[in-house]
DNA sequence: TAAGCTCTTGACAACGTTGTCTGCCCCCTC
DNA sequence: GAGGGGGCAGACAACGTTGTCAAGAGCTTA
């Protein structure tokens, strides 16, 4: 910038002033610092600009993994409303691990990111004080925040969806009905598996339940032994887009009715279809983000709790029924 | 900083040694700053220090969209060993428009990144010129540069993987393969156009041949205009994941054989299992942000050009013989 | 004609770090 | 006891911006 003004026979400030399309500056000498600004190739630097002006333009985002077709719907959606902010996007996958979690938010926060959206993988972020204190705003998604901590949240409907499935296939004449799911200390795992256990109501048999992470030996061993009970399970709900995957892969074409949650590509192409509670995780970032920009519009009303609904998509594998 | 040094009774100039884990710093001393610095839950402003120090510790990545899995899985890997550096990753999608590319180019150049990963959009990338000649290096993967631009490259044997993809077609018995692919401007569909066509030889008919949008409805009326030929295809080869899925819904069960290149999840659960020409999108990622890193460390060697083998997988449809 | 106003420009400090240089103290050695 | 060296600490400038304030030129108005 130095270079350009002198280049320009300006100083600093003009420099600047015309940069940032500052008005009160002579649209010749404007002209003039544009003209050396092309000439010299210069591009302002945003940390030191980010340094003086205290707003990074910056927003950190912390998911489980990029590679999960939900989070990376989620993460695009984010991307999207971010861009449109004139924002840049700083994001990292916690793999589940608490301990990567908070170091990413840290090194996030170093950084001055304006906000933050995560996906929780830790179940405490009293950590995330100081920085809430300082006026940062955060806003989880997915999956709400450890005890203690009052921040914005946009969560699905995971009781009403497990509900809305296990109601469905009670209604195609099942009564034995599993739940294959995540590590209930997951909060998504944990709320799917109440759902399913509020409707299933005095159905509900322990030993058809499995909690295990997806395509386990573990997981793979409780199906087999449900299936090798007297009275074997005729319908099977899965806890997320990974499990019904797993599920169908372990199931080598056995017919058994099966609605899982999470919607997922080709669902519709499996013979038969694949019925499933959908969530959308496009609306979801794209809420999460939207809610985000409203707090650093200066909004500082109580904090908000979203939840959005869910949808049963009928294709198929939830419509079969029970063998006679 | 200053609150810290004058809580801990000692100049700025101690607390950043301390901070810095920099020798020469009485162990007392040390711990008397290190207790300032938590009872007031100071963080480095990394702003300042980047404006300092002139490196961010920040790589940027530029992918089509986080959304498409081939993208997502790379952009996971690239994230895995940015981080495994002590680096931070800024990601942006370009949407395959030229336009957004650079923007997000720019604005991360502005931003000083130390390095960037760019799947390109676009075809002219001159406007790198600057920050090459600047000393940031800069890794294209999947796609090469546009002309005169001399860079690392990091891509996928695409006319190989197309050549096997047909070749394994005529083992089985088909003379009349199409080819199902996207716009030849792009440089992967270009690449597997002509895989396609030095393996056909003399069985090349353009009547079989169509570039367009996967999922437009101009991709559908190509296809159904082959089967209405005479002599209409007995095997299809689709050039990416997104048309082989978009192919196999649009052919609503009719059997025909099909090699698609890119491997997808659930190929394998559909009937017949879709057999694939894969690529592994991690290991794309991990190399280029490898050799982003190596150039980092100062390796100044002329540009590398990287080709990645890909692999045929055989499940089922890419084995259905010709109807008699 | 002087005062006041607008328009344009510039000088300067400050943002929070870190690199360089200097200074002090204590201990060791001759 | 004087000189030298190592360990520790601090003063200061600089990184590249932007906000604040002030000043000069040219114009209008009383």
């Amino acid at each position: 910038m130095k270079d350009v003004a002198s280049a320009a026979g300006v100083a600093l400030k003009t420099v600047s002033r015309v940069v940032n399309g500052e008005p009160g500056v002579h649209p010749a000498t404007a002209e003039r610092v544009r003209t050396a600004i092309d000439r010299l190739g210069y591009s302002r630097n945003e940390s030191a600009r980010v340094l003086r002006r205290g707003r990074t333009a910056t927003i950190g985002l912390v998911i489980e993994d990029v590679a999960d077709p939900f989070y990376a719907g989620l993460s695009r959606a984010v991307e999207d409303v971010v861009i449109d902010h004139g924002c840049l996007l700083l994001s990292g996958s916690s793999g589940e691990e608490p301990g990567r979690e908070r170091e990413l938010v840290e090194t996030f926060f170093a950084r001055r990111v304006d906000g933050l959206i995560m996906v929780p993988a830790g179940d405490d972020h009293t950590y995330l004080r100081p920085e809430l204190e300082n006026g940062t705003p955060v806003v989880f998604a997915d999956r709400p925040p450890g005890a203690g901590i009052d921040v914005d949240t946009v969560l699905a409907d995971n009781v009403g969806g497990a509900r809305q499935a296990v109601r469905h296939l009670l209604t195609h004449g099942h009564r034995r009905i599993a739940f294959l799911g995540d590590d209930p200390a997951i909060f998504t795992a944990a709320q799917r598996l109440r759902g399913y256990r509020e409707e299933l109501g005095g159905l509900y048999d322990e030993r058809l339940v499995s909690m295990r992470p997806p395509a386990s030996a573990s997981a793979r061993e409780d199906l087999a032994r449900m299936f090798a009970l007297d009275d074997p399970p005729t319908a099977l709900f899965t806890g997320n887009g990974r499990h019904t995957v797993t599920t169908l892969r372990a199931l080598e074409g056995r017919r058994v009715a099966l609605v899982g949650f999470d919607d997922f590509e080709l669902a519709d192409l499996l013979t038969p279809g694949v019925s499933v509670v959908a969530q959308d995780p496009s609306w979801m970032g794209r809420v999460a983000a939207e809610l985000l920009f409203r707090r650093l519009r200066g909004d500082g009303g109580p904090s908000e709790h979203i939840e959005l609904p869910v949808r049963l998509i009928p294709r198929g594998s939830g419509e079969l029924p029970p063998p006679d």
